[in-house]
DNA sequence: AATGAATGAGGTTTCATTCAT
DNA sequence: CATGAATGAAACCTCATTCAT
C-alpha cells in the first residue's frame, strides 16, 4: 500500500552502480543504436532504477560520452608509443596490428561516431569532451607521427604528406566498419591495399 | 473548431509544393541531421502547414525516402555506363570524376546514410526502397563491374578481387565524406593514393 | 502544370451527386462505422471530390442527418395507417410483419443509431432533427397507439401499458439486432415469444 | 528542455492512481462517449499529467479494457451460482434480481458496448479480452443454463430453446438501458412481460 | 457546380528529467 | 544513495473544413 515499493532490492552500491551503468549503455547502444538507447532501457539493462542513473551522471549525454571515455582513453594510451615503433617489424605489420586494435574499440564505439555526426548538437558536446581530455594526442595525430617517422626512415614514400596518409587509412577503416558487408576485404587485406598506395617507388623500396 | 484559415499567404499549387518538400526536408536534414528533421521543422522551412505534407506523403519516413530517391536516381543513372570507360582515359582519371560525383550526392544524402546505420528499424525500410529500385544496379556493383572490365585490360592489377577493390574505394570515400577535416587530402589525391595501391607491378606498366 | 488537374470527369450534375453522396454515406458507415466514416472515404466512394459534398451539405453531420431521413421518412409513412390495422389479421402478424420491415430500416440505420448513443453531441443535432420532422409520428407513437387499439379490441391485455409494450417490443428488436449471433432467435419467433407475453388470459384468448 | 515540473499538486502515488485513472476514464467515457473519451480529458478529470496514463498502461485502449474488466468480473463472478438457483424463489424473482445487477453494470459499461458495437477494430480487441478471461462463462451463458434448468422443472415452457430465451431477455435489457426514456417500463414490469411470454401453458401452472 | 490542395487543431504516444519517499 | 511514479514538452499523424481555380 505504501509507495516504498519493496526491498531495497541490494544493489552494488556507489562505484560499481557507475561501471553498471557504463556496461549497460554500451550494451544497449550496441543492441539498438544510439536514437534506440533510451534511459529505461539502459535503467533495466543495469538493474537500478531510471532515477540512480541522475545521481550519477547529470544527464543521458553525460552517461553516453562516459561509455565513450572509459573505452577511448585505455586505447589512447595503448597507442601512446606507436611513432616509437617506426623502423620495426614491417609498416604492414604494424598498421595491420593499429588497426586491429581500432576495429575492437569501433565496435564498441560506431554507434556513437555515428551519432555524433548525425547530430550536430550532440557533435559540439564531443568536442568539448574532446577538448577536456586534449592531453592525451587523437589517433590521427599518433598514426600520423608514426607515418612521418618511417617517411624519414624511407619506409614510406615522401611525396604525400603523412597527416593526408593517416586520415585515409582512418577513413577507410570506418568506412568498413560502418558497411559491413560479404563483400568486402579482410582488414589486413585492406590494410594492405593501403600499404602499396604508399610504399616508396619500387625501383628502390629494397635497396641493397 | 472551425477552421480559421489565416493569411491567404499565396500558396503553391500541386506539385510545386511537392518539390518544395522536398527541398526543404533535404535542407533541414542538412542543417539538423535526420534525427533533429522533424515534421514541424520541415513544413515551416517549406511554408506550408504540417498536414500539407500528408497530403502528398503517406509519413515522414515517406518523405525522406523520397529525397533521397530524387538525389540517387539521377546520379545512378549517369552512372550506368561506368564499365563501359574502363580502357578509356586514365584509371586515375576515371576514379576521380566517379568519385567527384558521388561525393557531391553524398554531401546531401550523408546524414541519410548515418540515419540508416544509425537506426535498424530504418535500414529495413531503406532496403524495401532499394528492392524497388532493384533494376538500377547500385553504385558497388558498377565500379566493381568498372575494376574488372580495367583488371582484364591488365590496367588494374589481378591480385585483388575486384569487388574488394570497389568496397574499399567506396569505404575510403565514405570515411572522408563523413569526417570533414582541414587535415584530409583533397579528394583526387586520396584516389591517386588508391589507385598506386591497385595499380598493377610497377616494372611492366612503363616499359620502355 | 496548371492546378486544373484533368478534365471535369462528367460527374452526374446537382441532384444526382446528392442522391450519389447519400448512397455514398450509407454505404461507407455501413462498412465501417459512423467513426470511421470519414469524409474522404465518402467521397470516393461517390466518386466526387471532397469539396462537392460542402457544396451539398453544410457540414459532415447534415450529411448524415441526411441519410436517416432518406431512409426513415417512407418507413415512417409506410407505418402511417398502423393504428388502423387493429382487428385484422392477428396481432402476431400485423407485429411480425412492421418489425420486419423495421429490421430492414435497422439495417441501415443501426450504426447511425449507434453513434447517437454513443455521441451526446450528435444526439442533440439529432434531436433537432426530429423536431423538424414532429409532424409525421415516431414509431414508438404508432406502435403505442396500435397496441392501444388492440386493448380496446381484447386483443392485447390491458393490465399494461400500451406504451410500455410498445417499447419493450422496440427495445427487444434494437437489441437483437445490435448483437446479431448465431445463438438468436429468428424475428418471427422472438415477435412470438413478446406475443405470447402481452396476450390476454389464456383461459378466454380462443373462445370456442 | 528542462521539465519545470509546475506546482507540487501533492500527487497520489502508484496504486492509488491506478484506480483514479479508472475511475476517472469511466467517468469520462460516461460524459462525453466512448469517442469523446479522449486522454487529456481523462488525465484532467483524474488530475494527473498526460503522461502518467502511460506509466499504467501501454495505450489508451489497454486503459478502457480494465475499466471494463474492474466492473465486468465481479458481475460475472457474482453471477457464477445462477444456474444453481434454478427451482428456488419465483422465476421472476430471480431473473429481476439478475436483470437489476446487469442493469448497473450497463449503466458503466453501455458506452464501451455501444463502442464496441461501432467501431470493428474495437470489438476486435474486446473479443481477445474475453477471450483471456474465457475462464469465467459469459452472462448469456450462464442465464440460458439457469432457464434450461428452470425448464427441467417445468416452470419455464419447453418450446422455446432456451439460449434464445437468454438472448431475447438481454436483448430487451440491452435496448431499454441504450434507449432511456420516460415512456418506458420499469425493470420489473419489463422482466414480468418477458416471464408472462415463456410461462408453461396456463392450463397446466396451477394443477389442483 | 465541382475540384482537391491546403489548413491546423487535436489525437495518441514517447521519453528525458525531477523529486518525495 | 537508491527508487520509480509523475511530469509535460514535443513527436507524428488524422481529418473536417475552406477556398482559389
Amino acid at each position: 500500500m505504501s509507495p516504498r515499493g519493496g526491498q531495497p532490492k541490494m544493489v552494488q552500491q556507489g562505484r560499481e552502480t557507475r561501471g553498471a551503468l557504463l556496461d549497460a549503455a554500451a550494451t544497449v547502444v550496441h543492441r539498438a543504436g544510439y536514437a534506440g538507447a533510451n534511459i529505461r532501457a539502459i535503467a533495466a539493462e543495469a538493474g537500478v532504477a531510471v532515477g540512480t542513473i541522475f545521481r550519477h551522471y547529470p544527464n543521458k549525454a553525460a552517461l553516453l560520452a562516459a561509455v565513450v571515455e572509459r573505452e577511448t582513453v585505455p586505447v589512447l594510451e595503448a597507442l601512446g608509443d606507436l611513432p616509437g615503433r617506426a623502423g620495426t617489424c614491417t609498416v604492414a605489420g604494424n598498421l595491420v596490428e593499429v588497426m586491429t586494435t581500432l576495429a575492437l574499440l569501433q565496435e564498441v564505439l560506431l554507434p556513437f561516431e555515428l551519432a555524433f555526426l548525425t547530430d550536430p548538437e550532440l557533435a559540439a558536446q564531443r568536442r568539448q569532451l574532446m577538448d577536456s581530455k586534449a592531453d592525451l594526442p587523437g589517433v590521427p595525430t599518433q598514426l600520423a607521427q608514426y607515418l612521418a617517422a618511417e617517411q624519414t626512415l624511407g619506409r614510406v614514400r615522401t611525396d604525400i604528406p603523412a597527416r593526408h596518409c593517416a586520415h585515409v587509412l582512418l577513413a577507410t577503416m570506418f568506412g568498413l566498419a560502418a558497411n559491413p558487408t560479404s563483400e568486402g576485404p579482410s582488414l589486413p587485406s585492406a590494410v594492405a591495399m593501403f600499404v602499396e598506395g604508399i610504399a616508396p617507388d619500387r625501383d628502390i623500396p629494397t635497396p641493397g
